[in-house]
DNA sequence: TGTTGATATGAACATTGTTCAGAAATATCT
DNA sequence: AGATATTTCTGAACAATGTTCATATCAACA
C-alpha cells in the first residue's frame, strides 16, 4: 500500500473543500475565512497552503462542484421538453430554483473575483460552457435565419439576460424584484424573448 | 464667520470622495483602500472616521454621485426619441456606453456590499429609482395590457434583462459577451423584447 | 530500524479597516 | 483679547485577516 500518502492528500483536500462549502452555505462568500476553513476540516491554518494553492483557488473548486450540479440540474430540466419554447422555459425555471435553493453557492460563482492581474485557470472557465450548450439548441429552433455564430452570441445573451434578472432579485438589491414575483417575471421574460425572437426570425 | 468650521468639514468630506473615486477609477472598487484614499486627499488616516461614518459609507457617497451622472446620462439619451422602441433602444445604447466608459465606477454601484446585517441607508436606495422611472413610460406604451403595478415588475425584469448582458460582458466572465459584440447584442435582445411585447399586447 | 523526503504545524509577518488618547484648531464667553 | 470649551485632526496602536516559513512530524523505503 504504497499510496497511503497520496490517499491523505486527497482526503485533506476533499476535507478543505467540503468546509469551504458548508461556510460559504453558511456565512457567505464574504464570510470565508482560512482560519474557519481549516478549523472546520480539522488541520493547522498552514495546511490550506499545502493542499491548495490559496484560498481563492479553494473557492474555485468548491465553485467548480456548484457549476456542476447546476450543468445536471439544467441538463435534466430540458430532457423531456416538447419544443423550444417550452424547453427555455423549463431552463430558466430550473435556473431560477437552483439560484433560490443554493443562494450563497449560487452567488459565489458570479461574485468570486481573482485579485488583479491573476487569471481563472482554463479548465475552469471551460466548465461554465454548459450554461450556454443547453441554450444553443432551442435556440436555433427559434431563429433558423441565424448563423452559427450569431447563434452563439445570442445564447450568450439570452443567458445574461435570465440571469441578470436571477441575480439582481438574490442581491436584494433597490432595482431587483421582490421574491415573489421572481419566478413569474422570469418566466414572462422568456414569454417575451420567445414571441420575440419567433417574430423575428418569421422576418 | 462662524461656519468656517462646517466650510472645512464639508470640503475635507469632498476631497476624501473625489480621492476615493480616483482610487477606484485606477485600482477598481477592490483596490480601495483607506490609506491610499486618506493620502491622495491630504489628511491623516483617522480623519476619514470624523468625515464619514466609514469605509463603506464613502463607497457609497461615490456610487451616490455615479448614479446621479448615470441619470442624467439616461435622461438626455431618451429625450428626442421618436416612440417606445426608439426610446428604449437609446436607454439601452445609453446604458451600456455609461458602463463601458466608467467601468470602474459602474462596476462598482452593483458590486459593492455591506457586511451582513448592515444596509444602505433609504435615501441611498430610493436613488436607484430613477433606473425604473426611465423605462416604465416607454414600456407602458409596448404594453397597454398590463396594469401599473405589473408594468412596474416588468420595468424590474427589463432593466434586469439588459444590465445583466453588460455587466456579464464587462466582468469578463467566460459566458459573458466578447466586448466587441456588446453594443449589437444589446441593440438585439432590446430589439427581440419590444418584438415580443408588441406581439404578446396584441392578445 | 534508521534515513530521507514529503507534509503538517502554528507562530510570525504583512496588510487591512478601525479606534482612541492626546494635540491642534476653532468657536464661545467674559 | 484672553481664557475656556468644543470640535476636529493626528498617527500610533489594535484586531482581523491571508500567507509564509522554520521546525516537528510522519510515511516510504533500504
Amino acid at each position: 500500500m504504497g499510496n497511503n500518502r497520496d490517499e491523505k492528500k486527497a482526503d485533506l483536500k476533499a476535507r478543505l473543500i467540503a468546509a469551504a462549502r458548508a461556510e460559504i452555505l453558511e456565512h457567505g462568500l464574504a464570510g470565508l475565512k482560512a482560519r474557519a476553513v481549516t478549523a472546520r476540516a480539522g488541520c493547522a491554518l498552514g495546511a490550506l497552503y499545502t493542499a491548495v494553492e490559496d484560498l481563492d483557488m479553494l473557492v474555485v473548486l468548491v465553485n467548480s462542484a456548484t457549476l456542476q450540479d447546476l450543468g445536471r440540474a439544467l441538463t435534466e430540466a430540458v430532457a423531456g421538453a416538447s419544443g423550444p419554447q417550452a424547453a427555455l422555459q423549463a431552463l430558466a425555471a430550473r435556473y431560477t430554483d437552483f439560484a433560490l435553493e443554493n443562494r450563497p453557492l449560487w452567488l459565489s460563482l458570479f461574485e468570486h473575483r481573482l485579485p488583479e492581474g491573476r487569471e481563472f485557470p482554463d479548465w475552469h472557465k471551460q466548465e461554465h460552457a454548459v450554461l450556454l450548450e443547453v441554450i444553443v439548441p432551442h435556440l436555433a429552433q427559434l431563429r433558423p435565419d441565424l448563423g452559427s455564430e450569431a447563434l452563439l452570441l445570442r445564447a450568450r445573451t439570452t443567458f445574461a439576460a435570465a440571469h441578470g434578472v436571477v441575480h439582481l432579485a438574490l442581491q436584494g438589491r433597490f432595482v431587483g424584484l421582490p421574491m415573489a414575483s421572481l419566478r413569474a417575471e422570469v418566466a414572462a421574460l422568456v414569454e417575451t424573448m420567445t414571441a420575440g425572437a419567433m417574430q423575428l426570425a418569421r422576418g
